[in-house]
DNA sequence: AGAATAATTGAATGAGATTAATTTATTCGG
DNA sequence: CCGAATAAATTAATCTCATTCAATTATTCT
């Protein structure tokens, strides 16, 4: 049996990524094959080839469908915490981590993404990533219209928040937590607290003392 | 020649760890092979598995030799910032993002370390990050007793500001820059000064509206 | 129906890590 | 000083993949 019946037809493309997905849950990346992969879709290797360029090409997809996952989580949060600009911050926050806690192999892909697979002429335009870090700083905006942060570049401040839950996931997952770091969702409750209160700090529109320059 | 004579004999273990820092200067870690290594070295690859488990062990001794360089280089701006704690801060934060910057492929490595290649019973015990984020600790305290972040946590805090500066190189060195995202320095310069204004804003309690440093 | 095209497959190929067998140095007990 | 015994490399296998090739069977087009 060479090339399947239309009946028997796979969505290969789809469940590759699917699959990757799932085994990831499992182990690291690097101990995954396309073998494994291919057995795990229903085909033989060879066959994967048909529609990724070769096993990078593959990972950027899963990549990539980590961002989506990752942005309909934000998406959800969003929803939830409509009103509330600072409880949408910190509640994207504590979901972002959780995330990456729930997904160590995956969110370890998404952010050591495979070299090549691609014109590198334009690495990374239309990254996922990259629409994540556009709702943050939406975010971080509306925040900013409640009066905390005046005066400060969003995308700057989104940039610098998106640091501080992706290195803590990042660190969480290497292992590198403060002493005996065995909660890691409490540590990134606390982590995430710790950046909210300095953010709080901030608006000192109400505050007798300082009122730096916001528009004019 | 199979033996080498004791006149001709390489530190194998050492040479090996330093030209493979070296070759990371030019390409990922995943681009290294053990041959091209061996040959840097002096050696052929074999001999290689005298002094290392496998290629894990090799890329882990390389991920510690990075740790111990960025752990040095923490040294160096400690001495040059002896009295002033909040600069500390600061310029380590600073030194911190240069460094990654300046060793991407290093850099990368120290926070994708190759899972197995020891004793999995206590991965990261001994391991030099750990001193960096102790080192860390060390200078938040020292704030602390300046006046900042009165009655926080102070591992927590450093947990909390090593994952902003690591986040923030992490997402340099992966494409997530806010929009252009050319000049990653100053990227990394204004990251670091908006964590510094966020702690700054922390020390209200002293006095109104600024003030030098004082200790209870 | 028959040619052209498409999708897979099993069978090479090849790179690179790891292991085995072999060779040459050094060390150590007489 | 000589000959095991041990050490450290080396070259020559293995083995595990990723990737490519050639062959095979469906579908589509005319």
């Amino acid at each position: 049996m060479a090339r399947p019946r239309k009946d028997q037809a796979l969505d290969i493309p789809r469940r590759a990524v699917e699959e990757t997905v799932r085994l990831l849950a499992s182990r690291g990346v690097a101990e995954i094959t396309l073998a494994e992969v291919a057995a795990a879709v229903g085909c033989r290797a060879p066959a994967l080839y048909g529609h990724f360029r070769n096993r990078n090409a593959l990972l950027r997809a899963v990549h990539d469908a980590g961002f989506e996952r990752l942005y309909a989580e934000k998406l959800a949060v969003a929803a939830r915490t409509d009103g509330d600009a600072f409880a949408r911050l910190r509640e994207g926050g504590i979901a972002y981590v959780r995330f990456a806690l729930e997904n160590p192999a995956l969110y370890r892909l998404m952010f050591d993404p495979p070299a090549d697979a691609g014109l590198e002429d334009n690495p990374f335009a239309g990254d996922p990533g990259r629409r994540t870090l556009d709702a943050l700083r939406g975010a971080v905006a509306a925040c900013q219209a409640a009066g905390y942060l005046p005066g400060r570049d969003p995308a700057l401040v989104a940039f610098t928040l998106w640091s501080a839950v992706h290195g803590a996931a990042s660190l969480m997952l290497t292992g590198r937590t403060p002493a005996d770091g065995h909660d890691h969702p409490a540590l990134a409750a606390a982590t995430v607290d710790t950046i909210m209160t300095l953010i709080a700090a901030t608006r000192t529109e109400e505050s007798p003392c300082a009122r730096p320059a916001d528009a004019p």
